[in-house]
DNA sequence: CTTATCTTTGGAAACGTTTCCAATCCTATT
DNA sequence: AATAGGATTGGAAACGTTTCCAAAGATAAG
């Protein structure tokens, strides 16, 4: 059977198409129907369990009660966590979204975005992958409300972000380390294309200095992946002179150091000290747990989607928000 | 500037909406549209950088190319994994996605198929909270194309379903811990309403019995979850006949049978060997790493797809599939 | 008794597509 | 020279809502 439409239920009802949409839309009272009419229309309703067509419904009201979620990889601990709280923040606004993955692609970005301006979402998040794609910059200068989470860039035309201070995030770790008496402190970073990355190396390096440590700055890696993590780490251990501790920037890398380093027989904290971003359930039941610089994922989403429907709203100004990290001391870091 | 449409383009090349419509949806040759006409169109489109409405095309055709996926949360690494394949592969197919999170509760799932309903997808991929709700049982029996992914129903209507071979998953694992010489092997389950549980503690119990340790037979637990997992391994330790072997049924259970064993000062495997269902990447890096059964994640979210699409090109029979599980070795039994 | 006002309802347009059915203009055939 | 048939295009309906505008009946006021 065809689902049921006001059409139908209105013959049924023996009324007009207005009057059905009208009660049924909530504004009986609004419109004076009668009780008798209502209440008559309601139990057709119910009778043949009526759906909107929210298509519909959209098309004519230039809304659709939708938005976009652009997000590269639902499986990564990190994005899935931004990803879970942001649908479920959303649907109790009263939004449906839309999530695109796209896989830290370009092309698929590109192909993302337009996808979601023909659905007609009232709005975006997006975690761009690194760079600045064309379709990223086209949304951004339009008036479709879009905010950016997590990765975000500082050209124009500007677009409201939430993110991890990334900079000050860097510098607790690395004032934990140095606090512990850690001078040979080495970082593995990621794509250094993202503004993530490029701020938590900043932070590195200024806290190192703060330290009193800049002759020991040292950076290496490229890329958010366990094999970064573990190719870089195999090279340092090989290398000169032996760092005693190591901040990875994301947990694959870390992955990737853990993988390293069992690998060579060294213990950690006892030959290695590990310090990484993003906290993860599962670091508690690594043995040693792991220390590590959490990433305040439920607030950013929250942040995020308050932020996306103000815009919405009709809220013009471009918001920048960098919410606080914390440190979670655990046992991967060896006091010297 | 509101975005450009179908006519808007139509009155700038001097033509009818119909050819304009012709033309962009890839129909012109068909149509015998003329390239000097075909040409001027797709110019001005170009310039316009024309978006097409797919509420529009949706409503008129009858299709939306949308699917919707109901999961009780994407931040649970086996779900997380399901979503992420699902929605990767339904994207290739041309399909976008609305995902649902449930939350595992019965309002939401029901409030989520309304929501579906009337964004009018052209299937649903659906992960059921245990029980079977009067949505979903409404949706089974419509002809709304269908398919459950994990958990399932025997109940009518019945409803095409892809999930892995629970039973044989927790017979390898059983006969696994016997060829190690295991004994008192207990077993720690989630919500015994999913059948997935049912069918696991099925294949445990018949295991045990081919093993001829029917006396050893114990199952605790009553949810898929950390602290049910602490709770009773922490009661098992403390009860008469300790056992050697622990058989958790996800990867939250198993999660608190370690926290409760390192409480514990037990060492694993010396002083109790674990095996878990679902397979982690992180169960790579625990110390020991986890030996495991491994659901064919990626293989269940493409037969899924593959099946709706079949369902949604018009197929009407009812498939069952049960995808084989792997038996992951790692490092948490010790053979006695 | 006329007129104004309120209550309740209906008709029709609009949102942006797609597609059926025709209409027009050529060219080729008889 | 008339006609058939093909090539190219346009008009209009339909999808299911919402809402503006107006109509009809009832009641109240003068």
């Amino acid at each position: 059977m065809p689902s049921d439409t006001l059409a139908s239920i209105a013959e049924r009802a023996r009324c007009s198409v207005s009057t059905v949409s009208r009660v049924l839309s909530g504004k009986a009272e609004k419109y004076r129907i009668s009780e008798a009419t209502a209440s008559r229309i309601r139990e057709e309703a119910r009778l043949s369990n009526y759906t909107p067509s929210l298509l519909a419904k959209g098309l004519r009201a230039g809304k659709t009660d939708t938005i976009g979620l652009l997000i590269p990889g639902v499986d990564d601990t990190f994005f899935s966590g931004i990803a879970s709280s942001i649908i479920a923040e959303a649907r109790k606004m009263g939004y449906t979204t839309f999530v695109v993955d796209t896989q830290e692609s370009e092309d698929n970005e590109n192909e993302g975005f337009s996808t979601l301006l023909a659905r007609k979402v009232d709005g975006i998040i997006a975690v761009p992958c690194g760079k600045r794609t064309e379709s990223f910059a086209r949304v951004a200068g339009s008036d479709l409300p879009m905010v950016v989470v997590d990765r975000y860039f500082d050209s124009e035309p500007a677009c409201s972000f939430v993110t991890t201070d990334n900079y000050k995030g860097a510098m607790m770790a690395v004032e934990h380390l140095a606090a512990c008496n850690h001078k040979r402190i080495i970082c593995i970073q990621g794509n250094p294309d993202a503004m993530t990355c490029r701020e938590r190396v900043r932070g590195y390096k200024d806290a190192m200095k703060k330290c009193g440590l800049e002759g020991n700055i040292r950076v290496f890696g490229d890329r958010f992946s366990i094999d970064c993590g573990y190719v870089e780490t195999k090279l340092a251990l090989s290398g000169a002179e032996r760092p005693t501790a190591i901040l990875t920037l994301s947990n694959k890398i870390l992955l990737g150091a853990v993988k390293a380093l069992k690998e060579s027989g060294l213990g950690i904290p006892e030959d290695m000290s590990l310090v990484s971003f993003d906290d993860n359930q599962l670091f508690n039941y690594m043995t040693p747990s792991i220390t590590c610089i959490a990433q305040p994922v439920q607030e950013i989403s929250l942040v995020a989607v308050k932020l996306l429907l103000k815009k919405i709203a009709g809220e013009k100004n471009v918001s920048k928000s960098f919410l606080p990290p914390g440190l979670v001391i655990r046992d991967s870091v060896r006091k010297l």
